[in-house]
DNA sequence: TTTT
DNA sequence: TTTT
């Protein structure tokens, strides 16, 4: 009798900080900026545009796909629900965070082949290497 | 070409906040509960249940429509957005509150009589008063 | 890089029609009445009350719940994803029809005692059955 | 005490179909397709990518924003409601259409410069009225 | 065919 | 601070 669902279509802030758990659980975080326009009220007030940022929580399976595919920058649909925490900082301060735990994410942001590590690779070769790359990979890509 | 929508079906904490700017619009704050029920992962762990509870906030017509219609106990639909926004504390220490603005809700606790005021009406006329409060308060309900 | 993602609280039209594939696959099917609300356009045009009725089709696990706990009658919360489908009628004509398969589902109305099947029971036994029955069946209610 | 949402992110199939109505009010259509990737059941059942095709249907200041925004193959996000519809075809049977009714839409496709019309423009001029070109519709753009 |  |  409950629901808590949170859906975002953002920027990724920075590149994924991902960490292995004890257990080998893979657990993904990285801030996703969505943005609200400008607009004008009736009484003629300006809103100006403005930005919120999310902390964006990602694991096991959604964790290790945003460690190979996300990066800073990509537009991102993130769904999940909003989790706070608290904890206390260096000064034993309370200090809560809330953060989105996803359990569904969309790469908005159409994937490009990456330059090759040696950039001194003529074109074809690099060209080739980038299509194995995706066969490669496609297997085990879970969108 | 982003996205922020947050949706809650939960329970009411406390009794609606409500107060009035100086240029009349109304401000409602309460928070609400969402459960996550209970759960036993693949190895056995038990999760258990576990409420994360959501500071929301309604403007203007929403706003005066739960002061006059929620209360505590009650099950809401709400949808929105998620907005953050710091402050300094009373020992000058600056705190971040994320808040749901809400843009719809929907009220799940289906709406029953209330008890007369004067409760040594008797029945009859209880009845009557709280047909009359229905009627007269149907034409500017929002939903 | 898709989304197809319906959310509906409505109320449900009839008791789940249930069945079961041959490898004993639940399948559950009922309609869901939404109805929005008359409104008044800025011209003054009134647009009266309409209801939108839903198919919703639920597998496994949902349907075998729907079996058990939804009702004509019922307030649910229906998450899923838009599906159509086509058929021949019996006069050779090509039918489609638009379903809701639902993923996630939230019963809204809060489950009563319901009436002992025996109704010569004295009360008293009727409370204690039910009881008895609500603590029966509590560990296989997936919600 | 009902909500009927729609959530799509999808691909557009057709250029808008616009008209006006004789009150001034624009109407756009088009089809939104959406993909479900392959997957592989727990009984190694391979269920093969599959594609819904959805109705979009926008009223006013969206319709107007699509006629001039939207093209075939554009990824969008579409938030709105479903609403089924009944019309005899040109044999007198009655057929039904469902069609998604949005009230948000937001493009996820990058706008990009468009080719200027004289193609024979040196390349530094052809640059100067692409910026003049999106300054000058910056102010209109609803989104 | 539901509900308010 | 809610509810099941």
């Amino acid at each position: 009798m409950s629901l808590n669902k949170v859906q975002l279509i953002g920027n990724v802030g920075k590149d994924p900080d991902v960490r292995y758990l004890d257990n080998g659980v893979a657990v993904a975080a990285f801030p996703l900026a969505t943005t609200d326009r400008a607009y004008t009220l009736a009484n003629g007030t300006q809103v100006p545009e403005r930005t919120e940022w999310h902390n964006i929580v990602l694991w096991r399976g959604l964790a290790e796909t945003a460690e190979k595919y996300v990066h800073k920058g990509d537009k991102l649909y993130i769904e999940g629900k909003i989790r706070s925490r608290s904890y206390d900082d260096q000064n034993g301060i309370k200090r809560y965070v809330v953060e989105i735990f996803a359990d569904n994410m969309e790469m908005l942001t159409p994937r490009s082949p990456q330059p090759a590590t040696a950039p001194s690779q003529p074109a074809a070769a690099q060209q080739a290497n980038v299509s194995a790359q995706q066969a490669g990979t496609s297997d085990d890509l879970p969108f």
